[in-house]
DNA sequence: CGTTCGATTGAGGAAGATCAATTAATGTGG
DNA sequence: CCACATTAATTGATCTTCCTCAATCGAACG
């Protein structure tokens, strides 16, 4: 997959330049949602899940700390990480299709979500609409990112990919107020490879290039420890890789 | 892009397999908005858009007729096809998030939407339970689908995402009582491309290779025209492509 | 009737997958 | 605490898929 032609009946107009929403959390949100319900707090350790494929949908959950993956898997069995999400983030909206999960949610270290029953939200939301509002931008956001990934997966070589998914994790931590220069990435090549569409192999080479040069370091404990010094040299490097393919088109 | 290795922490559990809830429109939902709201039909002709990226969202939009395509534009200038959408789906969920749309949805052919004003909606749906849920369920299922297309375009190989593709367009218009054994393409080959992620020369081979293999067939007018004559085929070319990545991993 | 745009098809090349071997971390039982 | 087993990560060599470039053809349109 690479850069293909991107002509989409051209739109000369200067655009407001959309990028991932990723100003998500808000404690106003969490405000919210503790003065009008009852959040049950919930701890889970690395591997639990919070709902599963399947089960009822009853509750949305909000992360409250640690980090979870989404699993989807299609019905021919393949399986695939579909979102990766942290404090302050929603779980659980794959459930309001039809009143049943459709995927895992899975914690990836220790950590807690606030639980909430979705009948007590709608009844809450309808009395406050503001509890509301934020519940739908919260879904807005949502569907803003899957479009973002696949706009990412379409458009990016493999390079820019982990790239950008180094400094999606960056963001979020930041954005967060969590430091930022060194994560901890909790998946293994292989399921980062899995959630951006390549191979392990390809996930490692694309590491070790930007490692290269000098737009990550790893930590000397193991390779899962990535430092980024200066989160703009991820964003130049992900513009250098964008760039080449639109030169050739004007 | 190809398929990958998909081993995202095995769950033993046979599933209830997933796929893109395409059950979508509902004219119970239709009902519903006609009963308590005044929706505003608007017609449109090819080209011409609903909403445009930076507009104000106020309205969200119910496809009455024709097609739709949802256009996303990053900041750095990749533009990309988001979506595709069909009689009774929902356009404008992209300005939940912050107020503001962030996407461009455009006619494909002449056709028609209710707008509904979501302030409206949001009335009304606080004193009729069932039309919010419907809307959330709208919301979830769109999510759904999302996810659905970024596995496609992680885990088949370009034959198999033209084949799914058009398995997809011809389910959505099952779904809505309309003939599907022949379905003509309102989008060119770039489009399709961009939509699906590889270029225009592989949506032809592809679509050249599926006609040699009996999967579909042209009609005589141009080859814009597709005849299905069984979904079931394509169904199972699509099995064809992920079988063998499968069976090398059990 | 020529011009233009979209589609098809072929040849060559590059990105990334696959296969395979090695090394580093992690965990386990003695 | 250490030897061993296991799993994760790296790196190289090769092969496949799909992109790129280019030529041709057909359809639509003025």
């Amino acid at each position: 997959m690479t850069p293909q032609a991107a002509t989409v009946e051209r739109t000369a107009l200067p655009r407001p330049a959309t990028e991932a929403p990723r100003a998500a959390p808000s404690s106003a949100v969490l405000a919210l949602l503790q003065g009008h319900l009852q959040p049950q707090p919930r701890m889970l350790h690395a591997g639990e899940s919070v709902y599963r494929a399947g089960e009822r949908f009853t509750h949305l959950h909000v992360v409250h700390s640690g980090c979870f993956k989404v699993v989807s898997m299609s019905a021919d069995g393949r399986e695939k990480v579909v979102a990766v999400r942290f404090k302050g983030d929603w779980l659980g909206f794959d459930g309001l299709a039809d009143g049943r999960h459709d995927c895992d949610a899975i914690a990836m270290d220790t950590g807690a979500v606030l639980s909430i029953r979705y009948d007590e939200l709608l009844a809450a939301g309808s009395r406050e609409p503001a509890l509301m509002l934020a519940f739908h931008a919260a879904l807005g956001r949502e569907l803003a990112r899957d479009r973002s990934s696949l706009m990412s997966l379409c458009t990016l070589p493999s390079d820019a990919r982990v790239a950008e998914f180094l400094r999606d994790w960056a963001e979020s931590l930041a954005s967060r107020g969590l430091r930022t220069d060194q994560i901890t990435l909790r998946m293994t090549r292989a399921e980062i490879g899995n959630y951006l569409g390549m191979t392990l192999e390809s996930v490692s080479r694309a590491l070790s290039r930007l490692a290269r040069e000098e737009v990550i370091r790893f930590a000397e404990r193991g390779r899962r420890e990535v430092q980024i010094p200066d989160v703009g040299a991820l964003e130049r490097f992900v513009e250098r890789c964008v760039a080449p393919a639109r030169a050739t088109l004007q």
